[in-house]
RNA sequence: GCUUCCAUAGCUCAGCUGGAUAGAGCAACGCCCUUCUAAGGCGGAGGUCGAAGGUUCGAAUCCUUCUGGGAGCACCA
């Protein structure tokens, strides 16, 4: 049991006594900690239906408690109750927790199998800037879930199976790259996609995504080329598997430079085979209807998608609470993005059954997942009891609030991002001294940009500042690794042969609050499914610990055991650090 | 037009189920390296929480309206 449940159980215990009712006593980490650690407002919201002033109430309840040694309770105006931890209290959490696996996270009540989909990557498109974010906070939620003690599953989930494909073979093969596929040899798996490089695709699909839009039979002999790789006609399907195996490898690469990895490197073809079934399902329980050629699946409930009265005839159609129908084949019996979903849903049920499916993708997907997972309920392909979250995130914007962009105008790429950052990291690593450990640079520049992210709300658009991420100063990813660093140096020169933690100096208390609000952040970002409150509480104890360091020499204490204490409480605060750096997917370093 | 998200210090952002004096980081200013890594520490300064109403003992937080911005609104993913 964690401090503050103690407390409120002390509490509730007082209050119930006094014939309260305490079910909505809460106690809360104190906003004015000069006053107190933990507060409560208990008093003030029951006075009213007890009729009693909120302070006298307080009193009363304050008065009820018996003495502890560990905490102190009193009431203060205007009805609030302030409680104060003792050192003593606080010295036996540090060394409970330091000799508990978990360090004192709380485990969840019963583990769950939860699947986490993110990565997102496009075949045949390199990676930019606006890739970042998925496997960032994608990797950290898993991690996340992971150390609270659920059991995880993750699919890159390649985007490798719509019109973008279609695009770029035919784009290929008009600029004459394929013209072995199509001449007298139909032995397609032995031919070599010569001169077909990641450079050329990348060249030839933005070239065809433009043109598409200017050039209607270019589109269609696209839709067509799409159709056919789906259909698996040859030679579509092995130029198809060529260029994606050729793709992956890159993407597999570029995730590992940000600490992303994954249990699956599927793509949306590989629900290919679930498709049929689940279409069926659909068709077998009178949820589709045909729609102006195509397969739609109505999703919308009572109140929405209700039809505004046109004022004119050639007004378009307007809807009040607009969730339009969920289109699952094409006018031409192609899929899309709903179809694989929903066939994806299907294939991971039958396979691990998990009792969630977190996605993260950018919001602007809302309406989509919205959409697929209606869809997935409705036909029951999705148990009621199975969650499915999407977790929407925010665009990254540049400096002046629109998508990120260079100079120029151009979209950022991703390894340049990467190289930028681990650049920087390698010139301040220089002038300390170390040189030549690109490895650790990497890790430097690329924890900077990933605590940069997390440190927002998820869902909120933020900007994509480089400046800043590469100043490493403040509350940055750096900043938490430097704090470690430090702790490292002190440990190689002191020899430490275990001891207790002492809780003793008012720096020592700040650590030891830092650490339990640090441990109750962990349950915050799990319900949230946000990482910032985990980043915000993890800079509070490095900062902590900084201004420990600052004004107590630890190697040259006199006092032995209270040398031995400091120590302990390095090796803690090391150990509190590197976990949550390990759940945010930001490494520690030895030295830096 | 409909739906939805957002607006907090010069800049970038926190602010947990309404609570005490709204917090960080950066930038700027002043101190602190003969002592464990100065990517650090300490101090002051910086705010009509977009606007106006309302609910409440109490509102940045809840409700309404307005202003400004982002995103989405069937055969792209």
């Amino acid at each position: 049991m964690n401090i503050k449940d103690e407390i409120t159980k002390v509490l509730q215990d007082a209050a119930v006594a006094l014939g309260c009712e305490a079910e909505g006593l809460n106690v809360t980490f104190s906003n004015r900690p000069e006053l107190c650690d933990y507060q409560c407002n208990f008093a003030m919201i029951a006075a009213k239906k007890m009729g009693e002033k909120p302070f006298d109430l307080a009193e009363k309840i304050v008065k009820n408690i018996k003495k502890s040694a560990d905490f102190a309770f009193s009431a203060v105006m205007p009805g609030f109750i302030n409680v104060s931890v003792s050192d003593c209290a606080l010295s036996n959490f540090c060394n409970t927790i330091a000799a508990d696996k978990h360090l004192g996270v709380e485990q969840v009540a019963s583990p769950r199998l939860v699947f986490f989909d993110y990565g997102g990557a496009n075949v045949a498109k390199e990676l930019h800037v606006g890739h970042l974010r998925s496997p960032i906070v994608g990797e950290a939620l898993k991690r996340l879930h992971s150390a609270l003690g659920n059991k995880t599953l993750s699919d890159v989930h390649l985007g490798d199976y719509g019109l973008q494909m279609g695009l770029t073979i035919l784009q290929l093969k008009e600029d004459g790259h394929l013209d072995a596929f199509f001449g007298q040899n139909t032995d397609y798996e032995n031919i070599q996609l010569e001169n077909v490089t990641l450079d050329l695709l990348n060249e030839e699909y933005p070239k065809a995504s433009k043109r598409k839009d200017v050039d209607a039979d270019f589109k269609k002999q696209a839709d067509e080329f799409t159709l056919l790789i789906q259909k698996g006609q040859e030679p579509y399907r092995t130029i198809y598997k060529k260029i994606r195996e050729l793709s992956v490898v890159e993407i597999e690469k570029n995730y590992k430079l940000l600490n992303s990895d994954f249990d699956f490197y599927y793509g949306e073809s590989d629900a290919y085979p679930m498709i049929d079934t689940a279409i069926q399902l659909f068709v077998d329980n009178g949820l589709a209807r045909e729609s102006e050629g195509a397969l739609v699946v109505d999703v919308a409930r009572e109140g929405e998608h209700i039809p505004i009265p046109k004022k004119s005839e050639d007004e378009p159609q307007r809807y009040k609470n607009p969730m339009p129908p969920a289109i699952i084949k094409k006018y031409n019996g192609g899929d899309l993005y709903a179809t694989t979903d929903i066939a994806t849903i299907l294939m991971r049920n039958k396979e691990f059954a998990p009792d969630e499916i977190v996605y993260v993708t950018d919001n602007r997907q809302s309406g989509h997942f919205e959409q697929v997972f209606r869809c997935c309920k409705l036909a029951g392909i999705s148990p009621e009891t199975q969650k499915l979250t999407h977790v929407a995130f925010g665009t990254m914007n540049g400096k002046d609030g629109k998508p990120f962009k260079t100079r120029a105008g151009g979209t950022v790429k991703y390894k340049d991002i990467v190289n930028l950052l681990t650049e920087k990291a390698e010139e301040k690593l220089k002038s300390n001294g170390i040189v030549g450990d690109d490895e650790l640079a990497r890790k430097i520049g690329v924890g900077a940009m990933k605590f940069g992210d997390l440190s927002n709300t998820v869902a909120k658009d933020y900007v994509f500042d480089i400046d800043k991420f590469l100043a490493f100063d403040g509350k940055t990813g750096p900043y938490i690794q430097y704090t470690i660093a430090r702790i490292n140096s002190i440990l190689s020169k002191a020899n430490f042969e275990g001891g207790q933690v002492c809780v003793q100096t008012a720096e020592e208390r700040n650590i030891a609050l830092a650490i339990l609000k640090l441990n109750s952040a962990y349950q915050v970002a799990y319900d949230a499914y946000s990482l910032n409150a985990l980043c915000l509480a993890t800079f509070d104890l490095a900062s902590a610990f900084s201004t420990l360091y600052n004004n107590h020499k630890i190697l040259t204490e006199a006092n032995q055991n209270k040398k031995a204490g400091l120590l302990a409480m390095c090796v803690l605060v090391k150990n509190c650090l590197e976990k949550s750096l390990w759940t945010l997917g930001i490494d520690s370093v030895e030295k830096m």
